[in-house]
DNA sequence: AATATGCTAGTTTTT
DNA sequence: CTAGCATATT
């Protein structure tokens, strides 16, 4: 068979890992090194060249969004659907795997995700009927505390809380918390793999199935796994048939702070003892933009090793910008991505990268000022909008009357005179009985046990679920979306409360959901699964919240966190905020490995550019209603000078731009003074004009102190 | 139940 | 500074 096409216009590197025989194998595919391209072939090479079924790959990703792009070029390069093949998100293969034993661990077979959103409110809501203080426990932290435990494989029991009473009353939240879920047969994200891991190490006939099914495993972004999913791949690969393959970099790991654990690439080596292979030939950046990579992230200790080098050109120098203060910086930044429109080059080829995505204001005000098209990454996502979640509430309560956190939910949403005490009783009554709040509500209707305007309230609300119910049942999922828009009146909720544009764009979203419900396809695994259209639909709205936001791309200035620009890349990049405190974090600066990340993430953003990357910073910028002065960025420090461009903003721009009285001028931010007193020091603010104005200025021995212009008398110093 | 006011905290995000 | 939240008010 001609495998020409699996083998051509792979590098060495890449065609060694392609074509490896029977062995594990780590890939350390640095940035734009081709490591997608590994994977599709690989697995092109095992289905064609090997002859292994598709049914014994499992390829597993992080993000939905890879794991289509990895499932359109594998079918692409077989030119066949690639059906059979397991390809999916962590979480997206553990539920299906989930669907398939319910009863075995215990769970509902009916059960839909949590997403976090709901997580938060459940939390929230155990909390509150604890009567613990939402102080001492604030439900994000406690949100946090048992995703964390869950993540690292750990249920109540298992927790040490070594007599510290604050743990061992979040223990007993989780506790609560969970019982709630399978109460209302209610599955959060962490849960999905737990459960998955449990019935892997409980049932070890089950085990066995998928080990003898998956003879090839294949994990992206490895670096990104944490205890639970390392687990998870071990007991997979715990049979003698399975080879594992898996690409990472371990300087892209840049999501510690949420479970990941970089050590697992060491200890991957140490478990499996498997073949080693770095990509390191980059077909992205010049040269100037790798060695600078290269150096920056050298910085940094316990790497694997690798060093990115690229045949292409050498390329302009890196540009650092320092600004006077963040408006000069982001009009910098808007000039050039002028320039670079002018010269013909379309506005999707460039990034803005920062920090925290506080930043994106500036650049989106002054973007919109300079008639520039752009699009922020971040933000909600479709299924999480307000109006979606609650029409989705409302489906789910028809669905399942069990499900007391879409209960809550929707219950006075809109409003229809069911207060806070109403509901209280409700829970009160669910409890002394056993049962969910939508049973409790039915049962008190018809005992007639309630007041006049309450028994009126609920007596509609019921009406209305119990009618929608009914409609479910003869009517097309699409139909039935439908009808719970049209019959909630949820938009006449939204256009009574908030402004026409707001509510529009509501109405908007609502029409969407409508037509996502028309056109759902229910996949073949989920009919397979006895799954009603329904079921799937919620399930897939918690699973791939944004899948449905990719049509209004257009072509527009990307603006960005640097986290979310992995694995993207832009001809123009820019990294904005390049100062100690905001990049690196000012949170993240006292732990060596918090720092490390930090510097991973810088690594991250300057592999991102193909052409031309500028680092800029404001030597002063308002932050939080102050003003400060940072220095600039270590990253920045850790450039090789002769790879760099120093731009500095022309001294009249700057000077033009510091606050000036209408006698003598006063002095720039920044600037060096001298006090009779006081001594010397450096400007830190100044309100006000003239005489009048007030400067505060940060003296070398007597600290800050704010003095009035006219009588300070203060002389220029270096 | 809806609105007004006051207070506090302020990275990074996917599923 | 400002957004989000909790409490107070009508």
């Amino acid at each position: 068979m001609d495998v020409s096409h699996i083998i051509n216009d792979l590098n060495d590197a890449q065609r060694q890992a392609v074509t490896l025989g029977d062995a594990h194998c780590l890939v350390l595919a640095g940035a734009g090194s081709g490591k997608t391209r590994v994977l599709v072939h690989r697995v092109a090479w095992l289905i064609q060249v090997e002859h292994v079924s598709p049914m014994s790959v499992l390829a597993v990703t992080f993000t939905n969004k890879a794991a289509n792009e990895m499932r359109g070029r594998v079918e692409q390069l077989l030119q066949i659907p690639a059906s059979g093949l397991w390809i999916g998100t962590f979480h997206g293969i553990c539920h299906r795997i989930l669907r398939l034993h319910a009863a075995e661990v215990g769970l509902n077979p009916d059960f839909q995700i949590l997403d976090s959103d709901d997580q938060y409110r459940l939390i929230r809501r155990t909390i509150r009927e604890m009567q613990l203080d939402e102080g001492e426990f604030p439900p994000r932290v406690v949100q946090g505390f048992i995703n964390a435990r869950k993540d690292d494989g750990a249920r109540p029991d298992h927790i040490e809380a070594s007599g510290n009473p604050l743990t061992l009353q979040m223990i007993e939240i989780y506790r609560n918390y969970q019982a709630a879920c399978e109460r209302s047969g209610l599955v959060d994200f962490a849960e999905l793999m737990l459960r998955v891991v449990e019935l892997l190490r409980d049932h070890p006939s089950r085990l066995a199935n998928y080990q003898d099914r998956f003879a090839h495993v294949m994990i992206d972004e490895f670096q990104d796994t944490n205890t639970l999913q390392y687990a998870l791949i071990r007991l997979l690969a715990g049979g003698r048939r399975t080879r594992l393959f898996v690409v990472g970099d371990d300087d892209q790991s840049i999501y510690g702070w949420r479970g990941a654990r970089v050590e697992n690439v060491q200890h991957f080596v140490g478990d499996f003892k498997p073949e080693v292979l770095r990509l390191e030939q980059n077909y992205r950046s010049t040269q100037t933009i790798l060695e600078a990579a290269n150096h920056v992230i050298g910085h940094n200790d316990d790497r694997m090793g690798k060093n990115l080098w690229t045949d292409g050109e050498q390329g302009e120098p890196v540009r650092v910008f320092a600004a006077y203060n963040e408006d000069e910086e982001t009009e910098f930044i808007v000039s050039r991505v002028q320039d670079w429109l002018e010269s013909g080059r379309k506005p999707s080829g460039v990034g803005i990268l920062y920090r925290s995505n506080a930043q994106s204001r500036l650049f989106e005000q002054a973007l919109l000022r300079a008639d520039i098209p752009y699009r922020v990454y971040g933000g909600l996502r479709f299924f999480e909008r307000a109006e979606v979640r609650d029409s989705l509430a409302y489906l789910r309560l028809v669905h399942n009357p069990l499900d007391d956190a879409a209960f809550e939910r929707i219950v006075n949403v809109p409003a229809r005179g069911i207060g806070e005490r109403t509901v209280a009783g409700l829970r009160e009554s669910a409890r002394a009985q056993d049962q969910a709040l939508w049973e409790a509500t039915v049962r008190q209707l018809d005992s007639g046990a309630l007041a006049g305007r309450a028994r009126n309230a609920l007596a509609v609300f019921v009406a209305l679920i119990r009618e929608l119910r009914e409609y479910a049942e003869q009517s097309s999922l699409g139909a039935m979306v439908s009808r719970i828009v049209q019959r909630t009146e949820l938009i006449q909720h939204y256009l009574a409360r908030e402004p026409a544009d707001r509510a529009e764009a509501r109405q908007e979203n609502l029409d969407e959901l409508v037509r996502a419900a028309e056109n759902f396809d229910q996949s073949m695994e989920d009919e397979q699964a006895s799954l009603t259209p329904t079921a799937s639909f919620l399930t897939q709205a918690a699973l791939e919240a944004g899948e449905h936001q990719g049509e209004k791309w257009q072509d527009c200035v990307q603006l960005m966190t640097l986290h979310s620009a992995k694995g993207l890349e832009f001809p123009l990049v820019f990294m904005a905020g390049m100062e100690e405190g905001l990049f690196p974090h000012r949170k993240s600066v006292e732990e060596p490995g918090r720092l490390s990340e930090e510097r991973r993430l810088a690594y991250v953003g300057m592999t991102r550019a193909m052409e031309l990357l500028y680092l800029s910073y404001a030597e002063s910028r308002r932050l939080h209603g102050q003003t400060l002065f940072g220095r600039p960025s270590r990253f920045v420090g850790e450039l090789p000078p002769a790879l760099v461009e120093d731009i500095r903003p022309q001294l009249n721009v700057s000077q033009a731009r510091a606050p000036q009285g209408s006698g003598g001028s006063l002095p720039g931010l920044g600037s060096r003074v001298a006090h009779a007193k006081f001594g010397v020091g450096t400007v830190l603010a100044v309100e006000g004009q003239g005489d009048n104005a007030r400067i505060q200025i940060n003296f070398d021995d007597a600290g800050p102190k704010w003095l009035v212009a006219g009588y300070a008398s203060l002389q220029p110093a270096c």
